[in-house]
RNA sequence: GGGGCGGUAGCUCAGUUUGGUAGAGCGCGGGACUCCAAAUCCCGUGGUCGGGGGUUCAAAUCCUCCUCGCCCCGCCA
């Protein structure tokens, strides 16, 4: 193995198939770091739990769903640690002993669960604990680098806390996670609010090109562009965001067009479709391949769960010996 | 363990007092208008009323048992 920058831990909750948002907000960064860095990711389906709790049967498809369009953007099991977070038990372990030195009044100030709390919803402990999960994961690989978007960095701040907390009270484990802080292209969806499921107003990778053409001529436009030769205002525009992305060689002269009413939208958007289109393709060809190969993919994760699980272990035993736990000899297992 | 409140459309809820054809808003689908989209207007889709049993000509509504959720109190660790 190459001499890399330094170890990187990322994830991603399992929401099925992905779609342009997770593409630009995280996957593309993923694949482009795998030579430099000795990467880990994540398929988070713990995390995915906080929410999913009620209905956890939909899981399994989602993350098969979700690995499969990984590998079908670049990700390489050869050169990265593919893994499901539930596959590597030692996180939980790591979770709880955390939970002991996490103030709860940290864990109060969680955006997320604050918003739970105003929309009058019960929180459970797994929500509030949801920050000390997310430091577990980065910690127990030892991560020192970990990819995030700027509004990702109080998240972070979170698990340097705690590592530094940790380091303090029972020695030197952790190395303190440094952000690798990234621009990532504002992805919208069809009703101009940031791509995302929960909205509904996304375009997955998997959608076939009719799809995506279809989904493209429902994007949400500039109001104020009622004709075809109306000026409009491409800065308002998702879909104009988008050409930018996907259209990097003509996006100039669009939005020029779009501002002095030469282009109208139904072009616009029919231009948008076949750049998307033509992105896509070649993921789509490879997707289709994953999906003729399931056991393969089945194969991946369980070669990354163990590849990643021989680090977990390592550093659980350097969490007990600095902690002076009770370590009775673990590697006994039950006869079968 | 005790008590209070609640479960009605995909979502938020009204309707229960006084039994009489299950509603609204939002969402969703379609249409009109627009180069699309949005907005607006029109039309439509919407339901084991948490479950069982009972009273009654008739039960979302009254009685009863059960179940699930939230809150408060008590007890134990």
């Amino acid at each position: 193995m190459p001499q890399r920058k330094g170890r990187i831990l990322s994830g991603l909750r399992p929401t099925g198939k992905i779609h342009l948002g997770n593409l630009e907000g995280a996957l593309r960064q993923w694949v482009s770091l795998q030579d430099e860095y000795e990467c880990f990711y994540e398929v988070a389906d713990w995390h995915a739990l906080t929410t999913a709790w009620e209905d956890p049967s939909a899981l399994e498809q989602d993350i098969r769903d979700a690995v499969t369009d990984w590998l079908s953007v670049g990700l390489d099991p050869d050169k990265s640690v593919i893994f499901v977070q539930s596959s590597v038990p030692e996180h939980s372990e790591l979770h709880l002993l955390l939970s002991m030195i996490v103030p709860v009044s940290w864990l109060e100030l969680n955006p997320t669960y604050k918003d739970w709390l105003q929309e009058g919803k019960a929180p459970h402990y797994g929500l509030l604990g949801y920050p000390v999960l997310q430091a577990a994961d980065i910690l127990i690989y030892r991560a020192d680098t970990v990819p995030v978007g700027k509004d990702q960095l109080p998240h972070l701040e979170m698990t340097r806390e705690i590592a530094r907390r940790f380091n303090r009270l029972y020695g030197n484990v952790f190395p303190e996670p440094q952000a690798l802080l990234s621009e990532f292209p504002y992805v919208p969806g069809m009703d101009g609010r940031k791509m995302s499921k929960s909205y509904h107003n996304h375009i997955q990778l998997a959608d076939p090109p009719q799809t995506v053409q279809q989904k493209v001529s429902q994007f949400f436009t500039d109001p104020h562009k009622l004709r075809r030769t109306d000026p409009g205002r491409p800065e308002i525009c998702p879909v104009f965001a988008l050409h930018k992305i996907y259209n990097g060689t003509e996006a100039q002269g669009i939005g020029e067009d779009c501002r002095i009413g030469k282009l109208g939208c139904v072009a616009c958007k029919e231009r948008l479709a076949g750049k998307l289109n033509e992105a896509l393709e070649p993921i789509r060809e490879r997707r289709a391949r994953w999906e003729q190969r399931p056991s393969e993919v089945d194969e991946i994760l369980a070669v990354g769960a163990a590849k990643a699980r021989q680090e977990a272990v390592k550093t659980m035993e350097q969490v007990r010996a600095a902690m002076k736990l009770w370590s009775p000899a673990l590697e006994r297992t039950p006869e079968a």
